[in-house]
DNA sequence: CGCAGAGTTGAGGCGCTTCAAGAGCGGTGG
DNA sequence: CCACCGCTCTTGAAGCGCCTCAACTCTGCG
C-alpha cells in the first residue's frame, strides 16, 4: 500500500502541493506494469513510454492532484493510495465521480477543454507517475501500441461510467452499496490482495455522495448486511462473509 | 431528414441491418464539419480523414447500429438522425445512458476490449459515416491534429458522462427533467435549431430510464412544469416558455 | 370498429430523506 | 490523567417524494 523507492520527505523542494522527485524510470519492472498503461506493450514501446514517466509526485492526504479549472497538462498513473474525483458541475453541489487505486489513470478529464473538468483529491497520502500529455501524444505516434493503449484505458474509462450510470439509475440503498463493494473487492483482488477484507478509504459521506444517497441511508444499508451476516464491519474495516449473497442482490 | 442515395433496399446482399453504401468523401463541406470530428482541423489533415470516412450506413428507425458484444471494428459519426445507447449490465435491467444526435461520435465503448459494449438503437431513420477503427489510428500517425481530436471527443464524453452521474445522483425528478431539456435544446441550438421548441424522440419509458425514474413520474412532472407555465408541450413537442426559471430549478 | 401502444392521472404505500440524539474515537490542553 | 471538543458514524422517529398499481384517454392502424 506504500511505495517503493523513498518513503516521505526523501527530497525536499517541493512545488505546489506534493513533492515532484526525478526517479530512475521504469514501467517495465515496475510491479504495476500489468495493470497500468504498460500492459501489452512491447519492449521497445516500454522503454519510449519510460522516456515520458520521468517525475513522480507525492500528494499527502487531502490534499488535491489537482482541480478544476486547473491547466491540463499532465495524465497522472496513480502509483500508491487512493484518490477521488468529484465535479461542482453546479455550485454549491458536489458529485463524486469515482475513485482511483494504485494503476489507474487519472486526468483524462482535461484532455476535451485543456483545463481539468474535475477535483482530485488524494484520500490518503498517494504517489502518482506523471506523464506529460504533449510528450505522451508525441511519442505515441511511433509506439502504435501505446497509442492504442491510451484510447483503451479512455474507453475502459466511459464504460466504468456506464456501470455507475447503471447503479444510480436504476437500483436501491442495498444494491448500491453490494456493488459499491463487489466493485472495489474486484479491483483490491487484481492487485493481489485478499478481495474479503477491505479497509474503506472514503468516509461514510463520500461514499453516499458517490452512490446518490445520505450517510444515514448507507450506515443503515452497512449495518443491516452485517445484521443479515452478509459482511463483518468494523468502523471502515470491511469483511465480505458471504460474496455469493452479496451478488445474488444484483441479480434482482 | 431521409437520405440520399437510394432509399431502401436499392442494393442487395446489405450486411447487417441498415444500408451501406459508398460516397464522395467530404468532411471537409459537411454541413457538420464545426460540430463533428473535422472540428479546427488544417486543411491536409481534413483529406486524410475523408481518406478514411469513404462509408456511410442508414439505420432505419427501431434497428441498432451495433449490439453489446458485436466486434468493435469502427466509430461512427451521426450524420442525421437520433440514436439512443444502452447497457444490459446486468441481463433483464436495462439502464440508458445516452442519445445521440448529429455529429455525435458513437462507437467509444468498444476500444476498450475490441467488443461493445453498449446496444446502439436509432430512435428514428438515421444515417452515419463509417470510421474504420484501425484506418484512423493509422492515419492518426501523421495528423497530430486528428489524434488529438479523437482524443478529445473521448475526453468529452467522459465528462459528459460525469454531468449524468450529477444528475442521477443528487437530483430530484423536477431537476432531471429541466436537466434534461435544457441539455437537449442546448445541443438542438448549437446545431442550428432553435432551442426552444423541440420534438423528443425519445418515449417517456426511455427518458425515464435514462433519468433513472419511472413513466409516471416523467409525465407528472411534465405536467407540473406545463401547469407551473414553464413549458408548453404537445405529445412529444416540448416549448421551453421560460428557460430561466428552468435553470433557476438546478441552482437550488 | 376494436385493438395495441403511449401517455396521463389518481390513490395508497414504501423507501429513502430529514431531523434529532447519542455513541465512539482521536486530539488538545488544563 | 481525564475533561472537553470536533468529527465520524450509528440509530431512531417522522414525513415526503417517488414508486406501484390501476383506470382511463388518446392516437394510429388493421
Amino acid at each position: 500500500m506504500t511505495n517503493v523507492n523513498q518513503q516521505e520527505g526523501g527530497d525536499e523542494g517541493s512545488p505546489s502541493p506534493g513533492t515532484s522527485s526525478h526517479f530512475e524510470p521504469q514501467c517495465g519492472s515496475c510491479n504495476l506494469r500489468e495493470i497500468c498503461l504498460p500492459v501489452g506493450l512491447p519492449e521497445e514501446e516500454l522503454a519510449q513510454l519510460d522516456r515520458v514517466v520521468s517525475q513522480r509526485r507525492k500528494v499527502p492526504q487531502g490534499q488535491c492532484l489537482f482541480r478544476s479549472g486547473d491547466r491540463f497538462a499532465a495524465l497522472y498513473a496513480v502509483r500508491s493510495g487512493f484518490f477521488k474525483a468529484s465535479t461542482h458541475l453546479i455550485e454549491t453541489r458536489e458529485q463524486i465521480s469515482g475513485f482511483s487505486m494504485a494503476g489507474e489513470l487519472l486526468g483524462l478529464d482535461g484532455i476535451s477543454t485543456g483545463n481539468h473538468q474535475l477535483d482530485v483529491t488524494a484520500l490518503e497520502d498517494s504517489e502518482v507517475c506523471v506523464i506529460p500529455y504533449d510528450q505522451l501524444e508525441a511519442v505515441s505516434r511511433d509506439a502504435p501500441g501505446l497509442q492504442r493503449q491510451v484510447h483503451r484505458v479512455m474507453s475502459r474509462e466511459i464504460v466504468r461510467e456506464q456501470g455507475v450510470m447503471m447503479l444510480l439509475g436504476g437500483m436501491r440503498a442495498e444494491e448500491r452499496i453490494a456493488a459499491f463493494l463487489l466493485n472495489l473487492a474486484r479491483r483490491l483482488q487484481a492487485r493481489g490482495y485478499s478481495g474479503r477484507t477491505m479497509v474503506l478509504r472514503m468516509t461514510r459521506e463520500e461514499t453516499g455522495n458517490y452512490l446518490g444517497m445520505t450517510i444515514e441511508t448507507v450506515s443503515r444499508t452497512l449495518s443491516k448486511m452485517q445484521a443479515a451476516g452478509l459482511v463483518r464491519l468494523d468502523k471502515r474495516e470491511v469483511e465480505i462473509l458471504e460474496p455469493d449473497r452479496l451478488v445474488a442482490l444484483l441479480q434482482r
